[in-house]
DNA sequence: GATTAAACGAGACGGTACGTCGAGTCTTGAA
DNA sequence: TTCAAGACTCGACGTACCGTCTCGTTTAATC
């Protein structure tokens, strides 16, 4: 998102410690305060940066609020340990446990989408943030399949189920509770998700795997 | 969202007209510029309604927005024809419309999120509002659940599964797509999710039903 | 101010116990935080009177603020002890006083022109107002006049000058100060002004009487 | 009151045209409609200025005034020829003629303090403004205190008079006339005020000077 | 006693302007 | 060229306060 231009261009190069001060401060500045604290002129003046080198990076305030957000709260993503079951519980606990940052910001109490839903707007505002967004989670999405993909090699996945389908099943809920219903996201709900939309779609075997029957 | 107190109020009453020709005018806007478009001053003055009288009733630019689309934008609710496969299915497929609304207000591009991005990112600037957006879908919730209750009881609904999730099965996806990965929802894959989700939650006779096998 | 038709009109009379009420609460937030704080709607609510009640008898705040001043604050009057040296000086020093109440309201700093300066001005914004005003000093300066007419009956006052003149070298200097340079207006002032005034309009014996020579 | 920093400052520097304009557009404005249609946005429009831009140089609208006010009405200053009956006449009728001004903006009646009230009251409203005014009276009483001690070397005048209570008596009434009573201050006016005033103060000789006997 | 005229309390309403906030651009001088 | 500083534009928001209007209620004079 920053810099690296490749020849070594004219005039003064770009201080590359810019970068990191800035997005340090945004970053606490989401914490503190949330979306609304984060004000383009405050980060300017407690980076010890001009607004032009940040405009210069960063486009617009949604920019650079991507910008941070990416770079300090992980993405999830999808582990391979063999057991189809551990890993897409593994996946669903990861996406919850981001969620779970993107509402906690600002002081927030726990059940509005905070940070999350701001970026959504943004996502709506500016295309270029919308395409960023929605390029990220086709990544992780493609990754899924792909895991998916050997699960039906190797684990007794059922192949006539339609895998993305099955994808959205397990992300969907996850955001749907993040951003709409309040609704706690935590590692149980994570895993009852899980084992309730592999439920049916493993052959026998592994349905005595890794998620056991369990319970609310 | 507007008055009728029943005991005989003091002062004057409130004019019902106002809120009407609020509500449409600012409907317009959103339709028109979507989010960005929907201006305090444009809507008062096209109204013909002081500031002061908008204010009154709705604090905010973003509580008027979401009384403008509250009213506007069909909340899908739960039909109950006694197949719960139509049933779930006609839900999913009103939820989708709605959604789809949100997406196309403002000449959007039909994938960003659009106006339903703003309302989520309202919900986290104002406590009541989320509480407002919450309560809705809890009542929606609640009304699918009943739903799938009497589908329990009739039409052969396995007991042991976990109705709550079952919804967020359902809605979750719908509102992923809407405001996440930007992909279509339409009949079809609103009929493909709850296809999905029902396979292997009903016991078998229902499996032949409303729905049949399918494809992409 | 405010009613007592004559002949009993019909309909319900005015409650007079509104003026007093409503005036005591508007001396007291004048009192409290000078004409800024003087607020309609805080009037009526302390007051416990309706706003249409008390514009039906002050058709502007600026009227009611008149209203409530020329009842409190009162106006400099002329005595007649015989020693127009010491009238005039009991004059001034009246007016002296008087305008150091409208400076000393809303915690003023004592320098500026306070609530004085906002009635000139509202003087300035209603003609009826700036009538109001221009009479009240009218017939002071007619009471002056007369007061100054005996003197140069029976006291010796030289009776080619200018008696208009004299009067506004006594009182102008006083707002001057009052609405201009904000210098002290105390009772020493207001004597050695009466006395550089008279100084000169009085025939030789007169010059010894009340104020002496003084110094400061 | 525009910038005028000495020492090479940071960053771009202040437009002087835009303070040209604004004044000029608002001083149209008072012209045209008096303090009331000095409006801030109307001054921002029409001067092709920010209101952001506007309030960096002036903090409110009174300031405004002032500062327009002081840029376009001539104050009164003591000229020196020798003769201190002439100056002072002079004198007064400088200040006659900037009160008439402040009185006939806006198309006043040309009795209401108009204009001039209105920064009265504007003193008492901010501090600084009241500083501000009381300054420049400051500085053209000095000026004044100068030219009767000069007279007092050389023109005869007495030295056991108090000169500042003598420049109070001239300018006094004018004001006094200007803002309360609302009578004429002529040149007329003024040269009777003067003659008046200094009757008595001057030694023998220089009663016969410039102003003669006069008559109403 | 019924009627009627006016005052009153409460509060919504219209209108106008003010001052503020924040985003993003532009113009300097210095590195 | 980049950077720091800071002025500038643009646009909207929310607030404040004034004065009017519309109810329903109360008080008294009149029929």
């Amino acid at each position: 998102m920053a810099n690296e231009g490749i020849a070594a261009r004219r005039g003064r190069p770009r201080d590359s410690a810019v970068d990191e001060r800035v997005l340090d401060v945004a970053w606490d500045l989401l914490l503190t305060g949330g979306y609304a604290a984060l004000n383009v002129d405050e980060v300017a003046e407690r980076a010890a940066v001009a607004k032009t080198t940040l405009y210069r990076r960063w486009p617009t305030k949604d920019h650079l609020a991507l910008a941070v957000v990416t770079r300090m709260i992980p993405f999830a993503l999808v582990p391979d340990t063999g057991d189809i079951c551990h890993d897409l519980a593994e996946f669903a606990v990861g996406m919850a446990e981001s969620l779970h940052q993107y509402r906690t910001t600002g002081g927030s109490d726990g059940v509005s989408p905070g940070l999350a839903g701001e970026l959504v707007a943004a996502a709506g505002r500016h295309p270029d943030i919308g395409d960023l967004i929605r390029a990220l989670h086709a990544r992780r999405h493609a990754m899924a399949l792909a895991r998916l993909q050997r699960a039906s090699e190797r684990e007794g996945l059922r192949t006539d189920v339609d895998h993305g389908l099955l994808i959205d099943q397990i992300s969907g809920p996850m955001y749907y509770r993040a951003l709409i219903t309040g609704a706690a996201i935590d590692r149980n709900y994570a895993e009852r998700l899980v084992r309730a939309v592999l439920d049916g779609a493993i052959i026998a075997p592994a349905r005595a795997g890794y998620l056991g029957t369990g319970s609310t």
